[in-house]
RNA sequence: GGGGGAAUACCAAAGCGGCCAACUGGGACGGACUGUAAAUCCGUUGUCUUUCGACUUCACAGGUUCGAAUCCUGUUUCCCCCA
C-alpha cells in the first residue's frame, strides 16, 4: 500500500527479528497486528514509545494496529522480565488505567471508525475473566507441549542452577496465556502478527505456535531490539524517575528537556525510532548536526515533535520558554517580564517559602536571608550560605551574589517573588506577602 | 580450641604522643570553560560561626599523660593462619 512497513523499520533500525514470510502477507492484504501494553498506571511512558510507534508505521503503512492492554496478563507477570511477579490490579485500577492510556494512545494512532485501517484497543482481561480453568487446560494447554514450553531461554533461565529463586506455576503459564491472546485475536479480528520487544520473541511464537496448531493459520512475530544508551543506563529513566507521557507525572518542560538532553551518540538511534520525519529528513538533520554538533540540532528537532504530540504547541512554547529561563543568559529584567502565571508554571514543583514583608524587611544581609528568612530551604546555616557566596555559587533573580554581607535590596517579581538560584540547576521561589 | 592482624569522615586509604578536624584518591556539591555535553582546571566537603574561634569526631568503655586517632586495660565486630 503507501509505504514498504519492513523496509520502513528497518532503515530506523527497529528490526531485531521476524519471521520469514511476513513481507509477502503484508503486500498481498490489509493486515492487522498487535503490541502489548501491561496496563499498570494510567499513564504511558516514553518506553511504551517503541511499541507504539511500530504500529503507528505499521498504520501509516496501510494496516490496521491492535493496542493490546495486559489486563489479565499483567497480572501475572512475565518471568523474563524482572524476575518477580506482579502485584494483582482490581478491576477498577484497571479500567481507570486503560481509560487513561487510551487517550494517550490516541494521540499516535488514528482511530477513527471510518477509515478501514482504524486502530483499535483491546483490553486481554475482557476474554480472560470469565475463562474457566478447566475451560483453559482443556481447550489451550493440551495443544502446547511442556517440553516446548520449557525450551523457552525466559523459562530455562528460571529453572537453571544459578536462578536464586524458583518460578510459580502462575508465571510458568504466562506463555500460554499470551498466547491465547494472539490465538484469540487471530480469530476474532484476524490479527496475524504480533510485534514487540525482542525479550518478548519466545511468547510471541507460542502464539504463532497455537495458531498454526489450532487453527492452521498463519500468524507472525516481528520484533524490535531493545534500546540501549550509549553510556549503559536505562533508557526512558532520569534521576527523578520515568518520564511519562501524562503531564501530571512529567511536565512538559521535563518531558522537553529529557529528548533535548539526549547524548549526541543516542541521538541517531532515538531520532530513527521516535520521530515521524522522512529518511531524507532525518539525514539532512544529522548532516546538519554533525556541521555544527553545539547547536544540537537533532536534539531539538526531536524534542519539539515529540513535546508537540504528546502535549501541544502551546506546552511546547511554555517549554521553550522555561527553558530559555532557567539555562539561558535571561537577565533580572527578561525575568521581571514574565507574567505570574508563566513564573509559577516554570517553577512548579520547585522548592518554595512564603514570608511576610516585614520579615523581608527585617533581613540584615544576604547570608541571613538566604539561611534564616527562608527557613533554611535554601542553605540550613549560615556558615554554609557563606561558603557557597564566597564560592559564587548564588545569584538572586538572575544576579549573582558576590558578598555575603551585602545589603539585601532585591526586586520582586510580580510584586512578590523573589527567585534564589543554588548553583546552575538548583532553583528556589520566595514568595514575600 | 590455639596463634596473628585489623577497626579512621559518604567510600577507599594515610597518620602511630603535641605542628590533626586529620595527607591523598574517589564520590558529592559549587566555580571557570562548554553545547543545559564530555574532557580539563579551580574551590568546598564534621557542626556552628563575619575574621578570631567554639564545640563534637578516628569501633565501644575506661585509664596513663600538661596533652591521645596515636600508649595501656577491658569489650564488640571483622579478617587470616594452625587444629
Amino acid at each position: 500500500m503507501q509505504k514498504d512497513f519492513i523496509a520502513e523499520l528497518q532503515w530506523r533500525g527497529m528490526i531485531h527479528d521476524m519471521m520469514p514470510g511476513i513481507e509477502k502477507q503484508l503486500s498481498k492484504e490489509l493486515t492487522s497486528a498487535y503490541v502489548g501494553i501491561d496496563p499498570t498506571a494510567d499513564s504511558l511512558h516514553i518506553g511504551h514509545l517503541v511499541g507504539i510507534m511500530m504500529l503507528k508505521h505499521f498504520q501509516d503503512a496501510g494496516h490496521k494496529p491492535i493496542v493490546l492492554l495486559g489486563g489479565a496478563t499483567g497480572m501475572i507477570g512475565d518471568p523474563s522480565g524482572k524476575s518477580k511477579e506482579r502485584n494483582l490490579l482490581d478491576e477498577e485500577t484497571l479500567r481507570v488505567n486503560e481509560a487513561g492510556i487510551k487517550k494517550q494512545v490516541m494521540k499516535f494512532l488514528d482511530f477513527d471508525a471510518s477509515a478501514d485501517n482504524n486502530a483499535k484497543l483491546v483490553n486481554n482481561y475482557d476474554w480472560m475473566k470469565d475463562f474457566s480453568f478447566l475451560g483453559f487446560i482443556r481447550d489451550v494447554g493440551k495443544h502446547i507441549t511442556v517440553n516446548y514450553m520449557m525450551a523457552k531461554d525466559s523459562v530455562k533461565k528460571r529453572l537453571s542452577a544459578e536462578s536464586s529463586e524458583g518460578m510459580s506455576f502462575t508465571e510458568f503459564t504466562y506463555q500460554l496465556v499470551q498466547g491465547y491472546d494472539f490465538l484469540h485475536l487471530y480469530k476474532a479480528e484476524n490479527c496475524k502478527l504480533q510485534m514487540g520487544g525482542s525479550d518478548q520473541w519466545g511468547n510471541i511464537t507460542t502464539g504463532t505456535e497455537m495458531i498454526r496448531k489450532m487453527e492452521q493459520g498463519e500468524a507472525f512475530a516481528v520484533t524490535t531490539p531493545l534500546i540501549k544508551k550509549s553510556d549503559g543506563t536505562k533508557f526512558g529513566k532520569t534521576e527523578s524517575g520515568n518520564i511519562w507521557l501524562d503531564p501530571k507525572k512529567t511536565s512538559p518542560y521535563k518531558f522537553y528537556q529529557f529528548w533535548l538532553n539526549a547524548s549526541d551518540e543516542d541521538m541517531s538511534n532515538f531520532v530513527r525510532i521516535f520521530s515521524t520525519k522522512s529518511k531524507d529528513e532525518i539525514e539532512a538533520l544529522e548532516k546538519e548536526h554533525n556541521q555544527a554538533p553545539h547547536l544540537r540540532v537533532l536534539q531539538k528537532a526531536l524534542a519539539e515533535e515529540m513535546t508537540v504530540r504528546v502535549h501541544s504547541q502551546e506546552a511546547l512554547d511554555m517549554a521553550l520558554k522555561a527553558s530559555s529561563i532557567l539555562f539561558g543568559k535571561s537577565t533580572t529584567e527578561e525575568l521581571a517580564s514574565i507574567d505570574e502565571d508563566t513564573l509559577l508554571s516554570v517553577f512548579e514543583g520547585v522548592p518554595q517559602v512564603t514570608i511576610t514583608k516585614d520579615e523581608l524587611a527585617a533581613v540584615d544581609n544576604a547570608t541571613t536571608f538566604l539561611a534564616e528568612t527562608t527557613q533554611g530551604i535554601v542553605f540550613k546555616s549560615k556558615g554554609e550560605a557563606r561558603k557557597m557566596i564566597q564560592g559564587g555559587g548564588v545569584s538572586v533573580n538572575k544576579n549573582k551574589v558576590e558578598d555575603p554581607n551585602a545589603e539585601v535590596d532585591f526586586q520582586l517579581l510580580q510584586d512578590k517573588y523573589i527567585l534564589v538560584q543554588r548553583g546552575k540547576k538548583n532553583y528556589y521561589l520566595v514568595i514575600v506577602e
